[in-house]
DNA sequence: TTGAAAGCGGTACCAG
DNA sequence: CTGGTACCGCTTTCAA
């Protein structure tokens, strides 16, 4: 028994469902998109045609006339799927899918490499071959020559994450604001002597959770705050953690500026015997699943979360506005972010904790 | 200044090379597919012209002819961004992309609600709009009745994970036979009392899991084995675990059936106080990241592991042969698990443990 | 080796 | 209200 060859798939066209129902196929177009100007009996005939042969308009011959694809891209990180930080991704990526449905579009999943330099990297080719309307991207990831290039190609994208200085359309969260409260929750607690871990400058939401820590901690004199920059990649964090808490018994909190920094920061503490919160402020940007339940890790970890289903939710309406084309200078748009204070930077507060 | 409006992306086509290259678009056809039987002045002159020009030739025009997209799309669980087994579908998401890339594909990610009964799933929208030539499911997902239908449709896909008794293509891990290795491998170490956790028997994987644990335990009279079967939704696992461990103190083996309850399994033996081996032996099938390092959970935790990226690749490079139409029969595959032997199942065999 | 023309499955416009 | 036709960008004969 052979199964292999020609794929079954409605075979049946427009031509199709205009020579049976003795039309031309103009009127079938017209009764497809819902266009007046047809005869009501016509057009019930057209449709009964349509709904029993179960046909479906080639969406490929409809976007060669459009030029519309009604599909957009989405620019992930080759490695999207290892280390902890994927939490943030499938979250994102099934947000915007969501979105997309809703709107009609489908989201085609765009890999690449930040480290390497490519011949030519897939999103490019998907966007010159037509494959999509428009692209979702990462600012963190993507990078500033990169996204210098879409802008001057003009081609329609929105940012999650922005660069600074830059000037295209994006959506992003409110990552210095986000800082500075977290920062001003801990000195409130009575905590005199910070830590703040993050990763690398280079990247801008690094820089804007940074800059949000600094403010504060140079608002208050009597407070201390030390920084700890350092690579995303493996437990380098743990290491400098530990190596700066172990000469600095004086800390009282470390706030980990970045969810991939968690485990590392955990661990150190264990590591040291700092208990959490007794001698040691735990608090984490991000908000990890396991954050709210008094589990075998620690108590409840405070955070600050972000609005992961509505930054994807913005980024794929916003797109989908500019592909319509009627949008005039830059759309860029701030979530907030939430403090939720639970145990881990100690004396509970009234708060929102779930 | 508006920044809207049409997408500028390369508006040149076929004809304008052809144009300024003075051929006609047949030629600048068959350079573009490296077809023999153009001049090589000529020839030269074009290629030139068209990375002068960086132009790139649209799919949609190529699909409109040749009635493939070279997209397939890949059909999630509508909550694939959310839980803890979330770390599977980045991973095989990934791992597809990959190697839909290398193939000069791409990838579609459509996602649907096992749960409820849409009017019409997207993954059967994408296929009859014909926006992609084929699909991956996952069996344990999809089900039986709509894998029925893909079949009946004569849909090209791959599934990952089989439905018994069903014919279709597909690449599968050894569920069976790997539970019956962690099994045996708890026998061996001299437990006595194992105590098996596993998700509803709908699912497939389940099933072959099930089915594994029990074959060896029918081998072995002086084992005692239980079957906790509990809903992979919040903690039920915990409390059975909780449960039957309390009242059944003999127990001396947790064999947890998916990574989904890995974390209520932990908390439950916590909760028990209940020490790592110590007390009882701790083994999961599915691997995760932080089962290696010796972290503040527990000791490493001896696993299962399944060939993550094999299943993507393999699946994608399968569904490649249907879509170029010279497959007999049916492909099917199977892909080996590993134990991976660690600490959690107490004296530390030699086996690879990384 | 090359050009001309038909056609893939739709949309859009114009005449009737 | 409806049919006819040109055309979207490319591939694929068929002649020349």
């Amino acid at each position: 028994m052979s199964c292999g060859g020609r794929n079954m798939q409605s075979k049946i066209t427009i031509n199709g469902i205009a020579k049976i129902a003795k039309v031309s196929k103009g009127t079938v177009s017209r009764v497809l998109n819902n266009e007046r100007g047809v005869g009501e009996k016509t057009r019930e005939r057209i449709l009964k045609l349509i709904k029993d042969l179960n046909y479906k308009p080639s969406a490929i011959a409809r976007s060669l006339v459009s030029l519309r694809t009604n599909n957009i891209g989405i620019v992930l990180p080759s490695d999207f799927g290892a280390g902890i930080s994927q939490a943030f991704w499938p979250s994102i990526l099934s947000s915007i899918t969501r979105a997309a449905a809703e709107l009609n579009m489908c989201v085609l999943v765009t890999t690449f490499n930040p480290e390497e330099e490519a011949v030519e990297d897939s999103y490019k080719r998907i966007l010159a071959e037509h494959r999509v309307d428009g692209l979702i991207t990462f600012a963190d990831i993507l990078g500033k020559r990169r996204t210098a290039e879409l802008i001057a190609g003009r081609y329609p994208f929105v940012s999650i994450g922005r660069d600074d200085g830059m000037r295209h359309h994006f959506v992003d969260v409110e990552n210095r604001e986000g800082a500075q409260t977290m920062t001003e929750h801990l000195i409130e607690l009575g905590r005199k002597n910070i830590v703040f871990v993050c990763g690398p400058k280079t990247l801008p939401s690094v820089r804007a959770r940074l800059s949000g820590f600094k403010d504060v901690i140079g608002k208050y004199p009597q407070v201390k705050g030390k920084v700890l920059e350092v690579p995303f990649s493996s437990h380098e964090a743990q290491k400098a953690i530990v190596g700066h808490l172990g000469e600095n018994r004086a800390v009282d909190a470390l706030f980990i500026g970045a969810v991939n920094f968690v485990m590392d920061g955990l661990v150190a503490c264990k590591h040291l015997g700092l208990a959490i919160p007794g001698d040691i402020a735990f608090a984490c940007f991000d908000e990890l699943d396991f954050f709210k339940e008094r589990n075998l890790l620690t108590s409840p970890i405070t955070s600050i979360a972000q609005p992961v289903d509505e930054l994807g939710r913005e980024a794929m309406n916003m797109l989908h506005e500019l592909l319509k084309g009627d949008v005039k200078g830059f759309h860029q748009k701030l979530l907030p972010t939430t403090l939720i204070v639970r145990e881990s930077c100690g004396e509970a507060k009234a708060g929102r904790a779930n």
